[in-house]
RNA sequence: GCCCCCGUCGUCUAGCGGCCUAGGACGCCGGCCUCUCACGCCGGUAGCGUGGGUUCGAAUCCCAUCGGGGGUACCA
């Protein structure tokens, strides 16, 4: 428990890293986290790896860490980090320490752990593990090629074995020296949670940048640093930060020899979010926009659902499954290795089997806010309002895949009678010249009807239309439709004027007729 | 160039040597239901990248090959 304290600086360092009091074993509860740089707007991909963190952390029992890795100030920016936070807390994935939580491991924001960065790059430097390069790229390169070489082979270890009369040479110069860290000369491999045995043969990468000439930390090596300090178990993210693997674990080895890493953790790089074409989803393309989705309509349970679905599959035979369930069964070994295309359509018709399992007043809560953005109700809608809207609801309800399809499917409902007007296509198709005679009878016998009642309009109607007219249903409704609700497509249509009220229904009628 | 990853219906996947004449889902196409659209139900369409092995038997194992992607930064 306490033979590394040894190795620590001093009195000062123990006490600022109270983390690091350490045991040689790895914490037998899991430890996953989800760090992402604050830079954009938060993308699919990116949610489904803090989903998936976050399904193992509780699935197993463990711990989720949230880290926000802002170390490069030109591209971070706090409404970055505020719409990541507003992403995480809508769908509901939560973390036990991070920020707003807190937790024994912070801070929590790279750009307040400065001085721990500095400390540890210090010490490894210290022992060693640690060397000053003077070189500049361009040197590098131009070596390469004069070896007869490929520059794109990257850094040639040249400074490795400077003496300290080069390196004050160098400093005369005015030269301030990048830190690099000395990769092993053995292979380095792993067992990856998620593609199994992986392996690069020593001497394929260079010696990495930790710490800029001019002190600031990269990376490389805050990213290790801190998964090593906040004792994570299992780093699970994106396969494109598999290339980088090999030398956090040596970078993991070297901080072990120096007493600030317990263990190596596990590793498991899982697939990328593609859009269309071949191409990694990129974070311009809207599609990758995860408000986007939000603002469509997607509710979390469905889109979560959806993108746990990109890669890992719950059974053979079914894909519609709660959070719960999720959690219950998630297993990061049976991830797939292979990128998945983002589909709308299946995420549609995946979220609307939730939209579909919600309550009737559940349903009403949440497509609210849709009717109001979009104009179709007021910010305070009246108690007419809601009492028109609870009724409609649940015929709306089984229709629409995101909620934001609301909108169009009620506007007839509560839309000013003086601004009412059917779509242009709608009236084009429906109330031409030939609809007048159903149009006539329809109001007709919805004027001698003594009770409002969807049944009784459905009777008339019938009565007026299909027996009288001799009309095919479709043929005797549609006109109807269109004049009342403005649209081919829309609630049932009894109910709808029955909700909507005898008077309006019937003015509605009458000014679609032809010549009005 | 070098290093690494990936390759089952259009898409997401199940599959771990015989249960596979390859299963499910979305999509698409028919049909039923029906006042429209949906929902629901029924049916259909379509796939193991290629070539060699190994084996009584391969989508599953091995090799090669082709294709796609990523990395190769004093970004993360």
């Amino acid at each position: 428990m306490n033979n590394s304290q040894h190795a620590l600086a001093g009195g000062r360092s123990q006490q600022r890293y109270a983390g690091w009091a350490m045991t040689e074993n790895k914490p037998a509860a899991v430890r996953a986290r989800f760090c992402p740089s604050p830079t954009g707007t938060p993308h699919v991909g990116l949610i489904r790896t803090a989903l998936f963190n976050w399904a193992f952390a509780r699935h197993n029992g463990g711990k989720l860490v949230f880290r926000i890795e802002d170390t490069d100030a030109s591209r971070d920016s706090e409404e970055s980090y505020s719409a990541l936070l507003d992403a995480l807390q809508w769908l509901g994935i939560d973390w036990d320490e991070g920020p707003g939580v807190g937790g024994e491991y912070g801070p929590y924001r790279q750009s307040e752990r400065a001085d721990i960065y500095r400390d540890v790059a210090a010490k490894l430097l210290e022992a060693g593990e640690l060397y000053e390069a003077f070189s500049t790229g361009e040197e590098a390169a131009q070596r390469r090629r004069d070896a007869g070489q490929d520059p794109q082979l990257g850094y040639d270890n040249h400074d490795r074995d400077l003496t300290e009369e080069q390196r004050q040479a160098f400093r005369a110069e005015g030269r301030e020296p990048v830190l690099r860290l000395r990769m092993p000369d053995e292979d380095l491999s792993w067992n990856d949670l998620v593609r199994g045995e992986i392996e690069f043969k020593a001497g394929t990468i260079p010696d990495p940048v930790l710490v800029r000439a001019n002190g600031a930390p990269l990376y490389t090596l805050t990213n290790p640093v801190d998964d090593a300090l906040m004792r994570i178990t299992h780093v699970l993210r994106g396969e494109d930060l598999l290339p980088s693997t090999p030398r956090q674990i040596a970078l993991y080895q070297a901080l072990q020899r120096v007493g600030v890493a317990e263990f190596v953790p596990d590793f498991g790089h899982m697939p990328y979010v593609m859009g269309e074409g071949n191409k990694k989803l990129s974070k311009r393309d809207p599609q990758s926009n995860l408000f986007n989705y939000r603002d469509r309509g997607f509710i979390p349970e469905g889109l979560l659902n959806y993108l746990a679905l990109l890669g890992w599959s719950i059974a053979d035979d079914r894909d519609i499954f709660t959070v719960d369930e999720l959690i219950e069964a998630f297993e990061i070994t049976k991830v797939s290795a292979n990128p998945a295309r983002f589909d709308l359509k299946k995420a549609e018709s995946i979220n609307g089997n939730h939209v579909r399992a919600l309550s009737h007043d559940d349903f009403v809560a949440r497509v609210t806010p849709y009717l109001v953005d979009a104009g179709v109700l007021p910010e305070q809608p009246s108690g007419d309002q809601q009492a028109k809207l609870a009724a409609i609801a649940p015929l709306v309800q089984e229709r629409v895949a995101v909620l934001s399809e609301a909108c169009d499917l009620l506007r007839f409902l509560f839309v000013d009678e003086a601004e009412f007007a059917p779509e242009e296509a709608a009236a084009t198709k429906a109330l031409g010249p030939d609809s007048e005679p159903a149009l006539r009878a329809a109001i007709e016998a919805l004027e001698g009807l003594s009770s409002w009642a969807a049944a009784d309009i459905e009777q008339a109607l019938k009565d007026a239309l299909v027996e009288g007219l001799g009309l095919k249903p479709r043929k005797a409704f549609t006109p109807v439709r269109v004049a009342v609700t403005g649209r081919t497509v829309s609630p049932p249509l009894y109910e709808s004027m029955e909700l909507l009220g005898r008077d309006v229904s019937l003015g509605r009628l009458r000014r679609a007729l032809p010549g009005n």
